[in-house]
DNA sequence: AGGGAATATTCCTGTAAAGGAATATTTAAA
DNA sequence: TTTAAATATTCCTTTACAGGAATATTCCCT
């Protein structure tokens, strides 16, 4: 089999919430790139980019393709599959309805305060 | 104006990191809940409960009503709306073609390996 | 006014994690 | 086989944060 799409694990939101791994997934939307070109890119000391991108690859967003003396990483498709597959168990609350209903019981809160 | 959906917020990510929080998000999904029924729910102090929902409201991703003695929390759109447009930034990552794309590259150097 | 229920806040402690600096590892090339 | 470049790993220190226990706050009721 190959393409599956498992549940969400938490480690995909911890991962993303520290904001230089967060960059570094922004700058590999664009495309792949090598440790060197990443931890440049944002300013960082070569083994903190390693570290971070340790953390993103244990996660699954991350895999790196050996070259030679380099490290060619990219994302993987599948934790951001997954996280798409949980939020869209929110997509009711997302509704516009949600937000006019919400509206309504705030306004008539509003008007009974006074 | 009423409906904007803003930037996404880092600390939407890191608030659903940690697991009781994210646990009463997916109780808050099917409806609005009391501090107590949370705590109750989840085999949480009352204290921890309302720290947690601290940090969720904080974030934007909670709301609370009060009631007399009693806060009644649910859940606000626009954080989960936000990450959905984020998300939406990576839907070429997740498409078919891109896996597909990854095996066919896999397979060559596999090849080349030998 | 006083008491009790529901919730929030504070203080303390332990722990996980991020950054800095140094070092180990791998690989190509001379 | 030594050298240099690219990357990973280790050790140390500091800081953020979660849980526990106690206390403060707010509200209703009598």
């Amino acid at each position: 089999m190959s393409g599956n799409t498992p549940g969400m694990d938490m480690t995909t939101l911890s991962a993303l919430a520290e904001p230089n791994r967060m960059h570094i997934v922004e700058l590999l939307r664009d495309g792949p790139l090598t440790v060197g070109e990443i931890a440049e890119r944002l300013g960082l000391r070569q083994p903190q980019a390693s570290k971070h991108l340790k953390v993103l690859g244990e996660s699954g967003i991350v895999e790196a393709k050996a070259d030679a003396n380099r490290r060619i990483y990219k994302l993987r498709p599948e934790p951001f599959k997954a996280l798409d597959a949980w939020l869209s168990s929110y997509r009711r609350i997302m509704e516009e309805r949600y937000d006019k209903l919400d509206d309504y019981l705030r306004e008539l809160q509003d008007k009974e305060r006074q």
